[in-house]
RNA sequence: GCCCGGGUGGCGGAAUGGCAUACGCGGGGGACUUAAAAUCCCUUGACCUUCGGGUUGUGCGGGUUCGAGUCCCGCCCCGGGCACCA
């Protein structure tokens, strides 16, 4: 008897698929549904571990199954293949980052191969590649002219680490998405913005379409990031100073008769003219530099202490024509809304604390409905819920809800406010002072201006042999053959543009390209994508959900604008699945706890990786990485194969019939038993594949199988040839979306032509899977008291009358009153008495 | 503080309101072997037991139900997200 040799194996089977071209998706295809299939691109940094095995073995299982169930699956890879890394790596050891760069992606792509991913190799895609990044650049050109990439100068943040300027989406808790150490710093400079903000609306409307295929928690988190609140903007006049107004924001302009200061940033650009004159400059000056220094950890504000001073100037209340005090407030955000904020201590928790510590009034000017009416000098919080108006002159009386909408109207009609809607989402900031991306493709001239690379002289190249030194401004600008340009409008000499593109910009659009990814006229051929779009499946990681996943949404508009494409989301459905950690850590290089892939290959086999990462843990969840486990995956392998090599010679001629003819007369209990284990097994493996994705419980469901099948050994003298090569069959069809190489051998063993890949998945039928007898379990008051083995149809009555005649039974309920019986068919009686 | 997930044996984890702990790992015992590895078999929540079985047990406290890991209410703890957004 042959032992399994993984090696061996995998390398046979995938040379045929190879040949057999098994995983090719097909455009257009009329005869098949489509199903688009999808794992996120990965960065080639050259190293590929368990973590990303296991988000490629869940895509590759649901791929390989969905090719069975008769789908024409597109199941593509590519590269995200420009970035920091490779410039680095490049200034740290002179290699040129697309040589770093190309080798990685050698490296990982031979991974992959090795694990016999089935991927549709012909659509490959390198993001830094002129034949993909043109269109990055044509992205750019067709917002340029519609106005939706526009240059502007504007306080960014700035990693000190990376050297360039990050999206707000690239900021998390003040830190660079990249580095958690060193904190990002403001800086004010020029650069090219996308105007997300124009999608907000249809980004948050796109978000109810996506519900429930996509988890809510990643929904919420890009309702939270762009952040719409409705509410008004109210002009208070500065008093004494003709001409000088303060904007605030507001969502409660029905709390505006209850305002006691107006509060405004440190960094508010008004606050010099306000300040002009005032007795006591000096020292604000000093305060306001201290405020605008404090820490920008989002932690670290939220707990922070109110801190502000007094102006000496005050406000004109436009609504009471009150004077209020204008103090500065450290809570008062520069970036939000207009930088200004009415204080309304009892309505408002912030205002609450801030007026308490500094002894500013208290005036009520909202009644809760349903509860007793508040007094200021007894309130110990804000009453921030809706109410009545009080004190609120022509407005008292009104509820807030009906206040807010009359008010703003009111404030519109004499001109000093109106309705408006801010949003937390700001524009995408793309300029990148770094090398390795694309280069913005745009041109200076001294007299057009800016002015865009005419499409046909598409691609602006990114020049290679430039000298990297990573010091804070693009290395483009120290290459004239880059520089020097010819204005396209004049003819006349112009510069360039230096700064590259945001890479995120190649990841929002890269699934698009695989639908036609060798079009050298388009990005892609739009009869191509609207085949294969939506993409039915989505799996990848949870860290992108406001950066990649919002991005590429937001193209996904953009383009349907352009007319190539006619849907409004993406992705129909997402999935997030959980990380590989060790030792309780997230697998990386630095922290020391990789297991590689390779190394995890040549010892057990891929096919053994494979399925211990399905097995460990339901695919959401994070699996703790344990060499006994994977062990264990490979002992059943090797289970499995031992039982089919021992009985496949007797099977390797029988003909194959899933649908077996069980002629109930003359099969055996035995065989009947493992036809209906088996087609019970399969009825709940399809439906881990098609609705749960619980693999882990598939491959328990399939380990219970082969233990029935060695508890019924010897199988070759009680189980005819023609039931045992179903049964058997069964299983490794089962088995091979998961672990496709072994399932692929065993098929073959068994005497099977055609390859399993090209094999249709099995539909289970229900009359084989039927159970004939069932146990029913007794209760006597909820607890167990007995079982008996009866007819699977038998009715409540039926089953009653039984669960009373049975002997133990009789005695326990000796001198018992029944007051009751629960009868459910197939499951228990439950004897109820007192 | 607010919003999502979670909390089940020694461990990873199973359980359409119906026998809690499937499957795997680990542990214990045994078979085969000169021996070991591999393999196979038995066993494995806790407590009690006259070995028939009994009691208890899914973070805590209540409730609904004939019956609750599962549903409801109130807490505790862990993970994640948001966080002075006016």
């Amino acid at each position: 008897m042959a032992d399994y040799d993984a090696r061996r194996v995998e390398e046979k089977w995938q040379k045929i698929w190879q040949g057999q071209n098994v995983s090719r998706a097909i455009d257009n295809d009329p005869s098949r549904p489509k199903y688009y299939l999808l794992e996120m691109l990965p960065y080639p940094s050259g190293t590929l571990h368990m973590g990303h095995m296991r988000n490629y073995t869940i895509g590759d299982a649901v791929a390989r199954y969905k090719r069975m169930c008769g789908f024409n699956v597109l199941h593509p890879i590519g590269w995200d293949a420009f970035g920091l890394p490779a410039e680095n790596a490049a200034i740290k050891r002179g290699t040129p980052p697309r040589e770093w760069t190309n080798s990685n992606i050698a490296q990982m792509k031979a991974v992959c191969e090795r694990f016999g991913f089935s991927y549709d190799w012909a659509r490959e895609i390198s993001t830094c590649e002129p034949a993909y990044y043109r269109w990055n650049q044509w992205f750019f050109l067709k917002m340029l002219e519609s106005g939706l990439a526009y240059r502007k100068r504007s306080r960014v943040n700035w990693c000190p680490q990376c050297q360039t300027v990050l999206a707000n989406e690239q900021v998390i808790d003040g830190f660079c998405w990249q580095h958690e150490t060193t904190p990002v710093e403001a800086k004010e400079i020029e650069q090219w913005f996308l105007r997300i903000t124009d999608f907000a609306d249809a980004l948050l409307e796109g978000i109810d379409e996506l519900t429930g295929g996509w988890p809510e928690r990643v929904l919420i988190q890009q309702r939270n990031w762009i952040g719409k609140s409705s509410g008004a903007r109210v002009r208070f006049d500065v008093a004494d100073i003709a001409g000088i107004g303060l904007d605030v924001f507001t969502t409660r302009i029905d709390t505006i008769y209850g305002v006691s200061a107006l509060l405004v940033s440190a960094s508010h650009p008004q606050l010099g003219s306000v300040l002009e004159g005032v007795p006591g400059r000096a020292g604000m000056d000093a305060q306001l530099r201290a405020m605008r220094q404090s820490s920008v950890k989002a932690a670290d504000i939220a707990t922070a202490e109110k801190e502000g001073f007094f102006t000496g100037r005050f406000a004109v209340n436009p609504f009471s024509g009150e004077r209020v005090p204008i103090w500065v407030a450290n809570f008062v955000l520069a970036e939000y809304g207009t930088g200004a904020v009415m204080c309304v201590p009892a309505h408002d928790e912030r205002d609450y604390e801030f007026c308490e510590k500094y002894h500013l009034p208290v005036k009520v000017v909202i009644q809760p409905l349903h509860a007793a009416p508040l007094r200021a000098d007894r309130m110990n919080e804000a009453f921030t819920e809706y109410g009545k108006l009080v004190d609120s002159g022509p407005y008292s009386g009104l509820a807030s809800e009906q206040a807010r909408e009359k008010m703003a109207a009111d404030a519109a009609a004499k001109s000093f406010g109106a309705a408006e809607i801010t949003y937390r989402l700001k524009d995408w900031g793309i300029s990148r002072q770094r090398y390795w991306g694309t280069p913005i493709p745009v041109v200076y001239c001294e007299k057009d201006g800016i002015v865009g690379v005419p499409e046909d002289q598409l691609p602006v190249r990114l020049p290679e042999n430039v000298t990297l030194t990573g010091q804070g401004q693009s290395p483009l600008a120290s290459v004239p053959e880059f520089v020097n340009a010819t204005c396209p409008k004049c003819g006349g000499p112009a510069r360039r543009e230096t700064d590259t593109m945001d890479t995120f910009i190649d990841s929002s659009w890269y699934f698009y390209r695989y639908t036609d990814p060798h079009n050298d006229r388009a990005p892609f051929d739009k009869a191509k994508a609207a085949y294969w779009f939506a993409i039915d499946q989505y799996i990848g990681g949870v860290e992108h959900a406001i950066l990649h996943l919002i991005y590429s949404r937001f193209f996904c508009k953009m383009m349907n604008g352009l007319g190539l494409v006619n849907h409004r989301e993406p992705v129909k459905r997402l999935f997030s699945q959980g990380m590989v950690l060790r030792d309780g850590a997230k697998m990386s290089k630095s922290k020391g706890n990789i297991v590689g892939a390779i190394e995890m290959a040549d010892k057990y086999g891929c096919d053994t990786g494979r399925m211990y990462t399905l097995f460990a843990a339901p695919p959401e969840k994070d699996l703790e990485w344990s060499e006994q486990g994977i062990e264990g995956s490979s002992r059943f392998l090797n289970r499995v194969y031992r039982l089919i090599d021992k009985h496949a010679p007797r099977l390797r001629n029988v003909r194959l019939n899933f649908n077996v003819q069980m002629d109930m007369a003359k099969a055996s209990e035995k065989e009947k038993l493992l036809v209906r284990r088996a087609h019970q097994t399969l009825k709940r493996v399809t439906n881990d594949f098609d609705v749960r994705w619980h693999f882990n419980t598939s491959i328990a469901l399939i380990m219970e199988l082969v233990n029935a099948l060695s508890a019924q050994e010897p199988l070759d003298q009680d189980i005819s040839p023609e039931i045992l090569k179903a049964v058997l069959c069964l299983l490794v069809v089962m088995l091979s979306p998961m672990t496709p190489h072994i399932g692929e051998e065993l098929w073959e063993m068994l005497g099977n032509e055609g390859g399993l890949a090209k094999q249709a998945w099995p539909a289970y039928r229900e009359d084989l899977a039927r159970e004939e007898q069932v146990e029913v379990i007794i209760q006597i008051n909820g607890r167990v008291r007995g079982k008996m083995l009866v007819d699977a149809e038998l009715g409540d009555d039926e089953l009653t009358d039984r669960a009373l005649a049975d002997e133990r039974i009789k005695m326990l309920l000796d001198g018992k009153q029944i007051v009751k019986t629960i009868a459910v068919p197939k499951k228990l009686v439950n004897i109820v008495v007192r």
